[in-house]
DNA sequence: TGCAGCATTTAAAGTTAATGTAAAGTATAT
DNA sequence: ATATACTTTACATTAACTTTAAATGCTGCA
C-alpha cells in the first residue's frame, strides 16, 4: 500500500523550499525525504538510497558540489541521479556542477508543473530495470531471457517456456495489470483455448520461484508484477 | 489577421488592467480576449481555446483558484498554460495557486516588457509534457487505469474492480448527477439485479480511499463526483 | 421549532464468486 | 520409453460483494 512512483532525496538549507518541493512530489507520489546539508545528506541516503537526489548548490558546510562528489565516490551510491537546484544567475557555475558529475539543473524559481516533469524525466532514465544484454533486474531479481532462468537473492531457478513467457509479460510493464485476456493473448495466442485455471496454476509455479509477493492479484480483472 | 504568436486569455474584473495588459500583448502580435469572471473564462476558453490564460486571483463571484480548478479539471482545457496575476504581498498564496494547478505567478505591478517576455516564457513550452493516457488528474487526486489504484496526496490505494469503476463512471463526468439507476446500468448492467443499498456501501468504500469530500450525495437521486 | 417519515450512512454478518493449490491426467520432446 | 512440460480437475481458501439492520441525518410540514 506505500508503493511509490520513486525515491527522492531533497537537500537543501531552506526550509521553506524543501517543504514546498516535498509537497508537490509527495502529491505526485514520490518517497520524499529532505536534508539540510551534505552531511546529512549522505547518511540518509545509505539508509535510504534514493532514486533522485536534488541538491542545492549553495549551502553552508558542505557545498551541493563537494557532496555530489562524494556521491559520486560512494559505492553503493554512484549510480544515483543527481540534480541540482541554482539561483537565477548561476549559469557559468553549471560547468562545475556537471564536471562534478551532476545529471541535470533545475533553476530557481521553482515551477511545480514543469518541476514535477523534469523529475519524471529524470526517474525515467534511471535503470530502474537495468537490461544489460540478455539480463533485466528489477531489484533483487534477475530475469535471463537467454538461459530462461531466473536468479533471486543469488539462487538460480529454471523456468519451463510458458512461465517464463509469461512472467516475461507481466515484467514487461511493471505494476501494469493484466487481464486474463490480455494474459492469454499475450502467451497463449488468441486461436489457443485452454481452461480458465491455466493461468491460475502457472502464476503460482511463478511465485513459487521468485516468490509470493512479486505477483498481485486483482480479483475478477487481472495479475500484475511489481 | 495575420498569424498570430499565440491565443491569450486575460481575466480580471478590473476594466483597466484588461485594457493595459490587451494593449501591450497585442502589440507583440498575441491574439488576445478578455473575460470579466470565473465564469465568463470559462465560456470563452472553450471557444478561444487559449494557449495561455492569465487569471486575477482576486475576481467578484469564482476566483482565480477556483476558476484555475475548473480549467485543470475540464478535458478541452486542462493542458492550457495558466499563470495568475496577484497583487503585492500575496506570496502566501501561492501554495493555493500552485495546488490549483497554476504554472506561473505575475506580481502585480505589471512591467510591460518583464510581463511580455514572462508571457513568451510561458508559450514557449506549450508542448506540455501531457500526463500519460493510463492517468486522469483531479486535483490532488490521480486514478491509475492501468494499476487500478487512485493516489490521494501521494497515497496510494488499490480499489476493488466494482469500487474502480464505479469511481470510474463518476469521474467520467465531474459534477453531473448520476442516478442509482444509471450507477446500476453503468457498473451492474442492466441485467444484474443487487439491492438498494449495495451502490451506497460502495460508495462508502471509495469515500473512505479518495476522501468524504469529493463524492456527494444528492438525496433521492444520485451521487456526483468533484 | 419539533416531529414524522423517509433516504442514506455505516458496521458487521452473510454469501458468492474468483483464485489458490495439490494432484492427476495429457501432450510433447528427446 | 521416459522425463518434462503443460493442462485439467476438484476442492480449499480468500477476498469481494451483497445484504441486513440499526443509527444517523435530511426534508417538509404542522
Amino acid at each position: 500500500m506505500d508503493k511509490t512512483e520513486g525515491r527522492i532525496l531533497l537537500v537543501d538549507d531552506e526550509a521553506d523550499i524543501l517543504e514546498f518541493l516535498s509537497y508537490n512530489l509527495r502529491k505526485e507520489g514520490f518517497d520524499v525525504k529532505c536534508a539540510r546539508n551534505g552531511l546529512e545528506a549522505m547518511d540518509i541516503s545509505v539508509q535510504f538510497r534514493p532514486d533522485l537526489i536534488i541538491l542545492d548548490v549553495m549551502m553552508p558546510g558542505m557545498d551541493g558540489y563537494e557532496a555530489c562528489r562524494q556521491i559520486r565516490n560512494h559505492p553503493d551510491l554512484k549510480e544515483t541521479v543527481v540534480a541540482f537546484l541554482t539561483a537565477r544567475g548561476e549559469d557559468m557555475s553549471q560547468v562545475e556542477g556537471f564536471d562534478s558529475g551532476a545529471d541535470d539543473y533545475i533553476r530557481k524559481p521553482v515551477r511545480p508543473r514543469v518541476f514535477i516533469s523534469r523529475v519524471k524525466a529524470l526517474l525515467r532514465r534511471i535503470p530502474q530495470t537495468s537490461e544489460d544484454g540478455s539480463r533485466i533486474t528489477f531489484g533483487d531479481l534477475i530475469i535471463d531471457k537467454e538461459k530462461y532462468v531466473v536468479i533471486k537473492r543469488g539462487i538460480e531457478t529454471e523456468l519451463s517456456k510458458k512461465e517464463f513467457e509469461l512472467l516475461l509479460l507481466l515484467t514487461s510493464r511493471p505494476n501494469k495489470v493484466f487481464t486474463r485476456d490480455e494474459i492469454f493473448a499475450g502467451v497463449w495466442g488468441n486461436d489457443v483455448i485452454v481452461g480458465e485455471r491455466t493461468i491460475d496454476v502457472h502464476i503460482r509455479k511463478i511465485r513459487e520461484k521468485i516468490g509470493m509477493e512479486s505477483i498481485k492479484t486483482i480479483k475478477g480483472v487481472g495479475y500484475y508484477f511489481t
